[in-house]
DNA sequence: GACAAAAAAGACCGATCGGTCTTAAATAGC
DNA sequence: GCTATTTAAGACCGATCGGTCTTTTTTGTC
């Protein structure tokens, strides 16, 4: 990988907790070029504009939420256990632990959703992509029996989804992992009426 | 009511919507000129800061919130019933019938944890408003004898609040009313559940 | 309708914004 | 190690930002 390969990730990962956190829009070129050490001719050297970056950091961020959530689930055999793994690494996302800032997607679906188009629509692929890693999971566990049949896998992950990422706002607006844990007990309270076989 | 006033107020009206959808940082003055027709001097004559505006005017979305949510439940009698009015009038919220951008509360969430405190203490006040809404109805229809004893309204509230924000995230990124619809549906499955003496 | 007070206008300010361009330094292939 | 190319620096640009201040206009009171 050439140097300049190297940079444009650094810049990447460097800027990627600044624009969750801050905002892609409120977040200044001269935040990035504190956080990665460059100038401007070496930022723009990589990036033709700051909303090519913005989508860059953007798409960085969900991969790194992405493949976070996958390795929590990676915890437990069955596809029910691997659910509620899932659920419970939110706590983790909430807290900032894998991106600073919190949620990407919920971040920036709220910014982006009347003002940035090009966002928005990766916004969308990356919400699809969570809401994907949830509906694979319930239709696993319907389809090998270890959940009820008329379990509905679109439906419900839509709403396992939304309450997640509500769960999320809460907390990080009290500044507690509280709303979320509630949260996360109502969810796991809907698994358990819906798993077959548990002891 | 003198002039000055009701210039106030119609700056606070008009600027509601604007900041709402835009973010109460990316939105400029010069926007606020623009939908309310004054100039600089008549602004500024009436907020110190654009900082004390933005206070203002989600102060105003959330009471316009509440006041539309307080009218919705009004529908029915008994507070089951009025529940489900409240659940499903989030829809007029994320379409933007209430005040443009979607749900005041969410937007200034999302925005104000990590960049703006003054705006995020008045946000965790909004978000209480909402939520005590919700526990306040179930706890009527506990306490009535037409919700289970075992009914929670403190952490149901709490859940209900964030699946409902999460939907409206949802619908307003997808540009469409099915993923706050989807999420409603197994909300109102949840109040089936704890139902009692419904016909 | 005179007159004091409130309201609005609009020129103006320094700071900062995203972005460009020329120049210099580091890198890579031979 | 010479040289072509890539990478980074940093001065510079016009536009726009939030906010101030003086002046003009409108309002309310007697």
């Amino acid at each position: 990988m050439s140097k300049g390969d190297q940079t444009r990730r650094r810049i990447v990962e460097k800027t990627g907790g600044l624009f969750n956190r801050f905002g892609y829009r409120a977040t200044p070129m001269s935040a990035v070029m504190r956080v990665t050490g460059l100038k401007k001719g070496g930022l723009y050297n990589h990036f033709r504009s700051k909303k090519e970056l913005a989508l860059a950091t953007f798409r960085f961020n969900v991969s790194t939420v992405s493949t976070f959530l996958d390795g929590a689930a990676a915890g437990a055999a069955d596809p029910v256990g691997q659910l509620r793994l899932l659920l419970a690494a939110s706590l983790g996302i909430a807290a900032g632990d894998v991106v600073p800032g919190g949620c990407p997607v919920l971040n920036a679906a709220v910014e982006s959703d009347d003002a940035f188009p090009a966002l928005r629509r990766e916004v969308v692929v990356g919400a699809e992509n969570l809401r994907g890693k949830i509906s694979t999971l319930l239709r696993r566990a319907r389809d090998s029996g270890r959940a009820r049949r008329d379990t509905d896998p679109e439906n419900l992950s839509v709403f396992f989804l939304a309450s997640i990422e509500g769960g999320i706002m809460l907390s990080k607006l009290h500044g507690a992992s509280l709303p979320l844990k509630t949260v996360l007990e109502s969810l796991n309270r809907m698994i358990d009426s819906i798993e077959i076989g548990a002891e």
